[in-house]
RNA sequence: GGUCCCGUAGCUCAGCUGGAUAGAGCACCUGCCUUCUAAGCAGGCGGCCGUUGGUUCGAAUCCAACCGGGAUCGCCA
């Protein structure tokens, strides 16, 4: 069997095995290791798609013209969409015939063709693990809007996905906020400060960083060395005596943690609704800090692992090109990775069916993600080779780094009201809602801010790092969410015009589409909504939904450019208007699909 | 220093399973709202694809080295 190209669009399927034999036929069987590549014929050359046959000279033992065009005999006599050809040096250019792209666009009006079939595979993804002493940022944004488009794209692509966060909910960083609310808190709660939770136990947080700072320059002018001081400060104590007294049960702490983590949680889950994100089941690192003890002495016994003098136990993941690494401290006690590997396991016992499961974290655990995976096959676990982080970028400012430490960091619930507001402000002074009531301007501007930041964060590849400029990011033209909502609402206009019920739904096109011949506008648009399932099989193949997000601006643009310059409904010819319609609605269904795919809502009107 | 990631227009990014003259958006300049939403369309300006070698009929794309930026190399999480 030739090997396909790995995303090939159906198109390209059926023509492939014609291809085969054209050569077989004209110049014998071609060896496998021999790839033929379709591609999308230059705008500058007549055709649709491209063969190039420079790679199969030897084997045709004929010059370049001679061989594309003995082909493209072949394929015009052999495959019914290959209308006629043309060869330009070595590229056999081919000419799709319009009956075949109307009777696409007739099939992608009768169904969602970003939705696959069920494939039985069942993938968690996990896609958000905050800490729970500070609110949420930027970061966490990527982090979010990329798992959960990972998880709609996975959805579409017909796979089950479970949605997973792990909460960071113990540990000396909540135990520091919590010290310092006893300290200096007076009784503070959210109800009696308006404070959002997240946000006040992140106050303290800070607090607690000043007075510890205080507290070491006071050390140092004392005399104290820098890192005595650092251990010493009275108030980094008092935060590990209350770490120990957690550990212990001790029922004060534990009840001023459960309260302040509340608060916390109330706070993460506001900014989650806002943000649209949802989760099927949460993971309380409290409750599994203590797995993956078991499982590290079971793969000691094994011989998986080794113990050194001191009592520690390691791997030896030298063979594998790394290090060695820590497992189980001397006394005993577990550690980060210790952890992990306990979670990992007990996801899949919980899960039985799990075919796969996906880490949505930050690339600087790339080594730990790397080494995990890797004690997770030593363990002999099947199911470690459907690991996988989905490793990404960090997001920088103009000034650099985010850093909390200096105050740098951007807040996500003040972002995403910035974008809001930017959307606000844009769209009241358009003035095309004049009709619109206050909530339903509210629900417009929440849904079209949101688009910007998403699609700004989405449409970056993951593993890249990415700056975002709070000033320049804003914008709500050109490549972004907002203009893909916008093309989207234009259509919807369109259609209900057309007297085409309200709230969606697929108008039925023209019984008898494909006597027209297509202009070059409406061809333009329905090649890339051909493509378009390929296109989503690829990205929520490599998960990444940057492609996916590239290919509906590619066609909302295409589309728009359709609109300006080709009458819809001021068509006079029914059969003709009735095409544009129905090119018109797959485009705005495909679009509303591969935007929910992003996670991204699109407007009736805006 | 070891390992990994990144380097494309003034800025932000596509393209990278090798193919035709490298594409968008923003910014800047020109046109287009008495026809379906101008958050739009059409056009212009703007590029030693980090550098040097190599593989190839062909390299932004693959390989190597180097330069620049980042991450990581805790018995932290």
């Amino acid at each position: 069997m030739q090997a396909p190209a790995m995303f090939q669009d159906r198109l390209q399927a059926q023509l492939l095995p014609v291809v085969l034999s054209a050569f077989k036929e004209l110049f014998g069987p071609i060896p496998e290791a021999v790839k033929i590549a379709f591609q999308p014929t230059r705008p500058e050359f007549e055709g649709d798609l491209t063969i190039n046959v420079f790679p199969f000279l030897k084997l045709s033992g004929q010059g370049p013209q001679q061989t594309a065009t003995a082909i493209g005999e072949y394929l015009v006599r052999h495959a019914l969409p290959v209308e006629r050809f043309n060869v330009v040096k070595g590229f056999l250019n081919m000419v799709i015939s319009d009956a075949y792209w109307t009777g696409f666009l007739k099939e992608a009006g009768e169904r969602d063709i970003l939705q696959f079939g069920p494939t039985g595979n069942k993938v968690m993804v996990e896609y958000a693990s905050p800490n729970t002493n500070k609110p949420l940022h930027l970061g966490h944004l990527r982090n979010i809007f990329l798992g959960y488009s990972v998880s709609r794209m996975l959805q579409a692509a017909g796979h089950e996905v479970v949605k997973v966060q792990v909460i960071n909910d113990r540990g000396i960083h909540i135990c520091k906020s919590m010290v310092a609310w006893r300290m200096f808190g007076n009784g503070e709660t959210p109800a009696s400060s308006g404070l959002k939770g997240d946000k006040l136990v992140g106050k303290y947080y800070v607090a607690f960083d000043k007075v510890y700072k205080e507290e070491v320059a006071g050390l140092m002018a004392a005399g104290k060395s820098g890192p005595e001081a650092e251990k010493q400060a009275p108030i980094l104590l008092e935060a590990q005596a209350m770490l120990r007294q957690w550990e212990a049960n001790d029922p004060q702490v534990r009840a001023l943690w459960e309260k302040m983590n509340g608060w916390v949680y109330e706070g993460f889950n506001a900014t989650y609704a806002r943000a649209g994100v949802d989760f099927d089941k949460n993971y309380y690192e409290s409750n599994t800090y203590l797995l993956g003890k078991e499982d590290v002495l079971k793969g000691l016994a094994k011989g998986v692992f080794f113990r050194k003098d001191d009592g520690s136990v390691w791997v030896d993941n030298t063979a594998e090109g790394l290090d060695e690494k820590v497992l189980l401290r001397a006394d005993g006690t577990s550690l980060y990775i210790t952890q992990d590997i306990g979670t990992a396991i007990k996801r899949f016992e919980e899960f039985p069916g799990l075919s796969r499961m996906i880490y949505t974290v930050g690339n600087e655990q790339d080594y730990h993600f790397k080494v995990l995976f890797i004690i997770l096959k030593k363990l002999g676990f099947a199911w470690a080779d459907g690991l996988f982080h989905l490793s990404y970028g960090m997001v920088d400012l103009p000034s650099g780094k985010m850093k909390s430490r200096e105050g740098t960091v951007v807040d996500a619930d003040d972002l995403i009201d910035e974008m809001v507001a930017e959307a606000r402000a844009t769209g009241e002074q358009l003035s095309k809602l004049d009709d619109f009531s206050g909530e339903e301007r509210n629900t417009l501007f929440e849904m079209i801010g949101l688009a910007a930041l998403k699609y700004f964060l989405l449409k970056v590849d993951p593993k890249k790092r990415m700056l975002f400029d709070p000033k320049a990011s804003i914008d709500l033209q050109g490549h972004t969410g907002p203009f893909i909502q916008y093309t989207y609402a234009r259509i919807r206009s369109l259609l209900r015009k057309a007297g085409l019920p309200v709230g969606g739904g697929r108008p039925s096109g023209p019984a008898a589409m494909g006597s027209q011949q297509l202009l070059p506008e409406e061809k333009n648009v329905i090649k890339l909504l051909h493509q378009f399932p390929a296109v989503l099989n690829e990205s929520a193949t490599k998960l990444e939904p940057s492609a996916l997000a590239n290919h509906a601006y590619e066609l909302v643009k295409a589309y728009n450019a359709f609109y300006q310059t080709v009458p819809v409904l001021k068509e006079g010819d029914a059969e003709i208007r009735g095409l544009r319609l129905a090119l018109s609605s797959a485009v705005a269904e495909t679009t509303r699909k591969a935007m929910w795919c992003l996670g991204i809502e699109v407007p009736e009107r805006m």
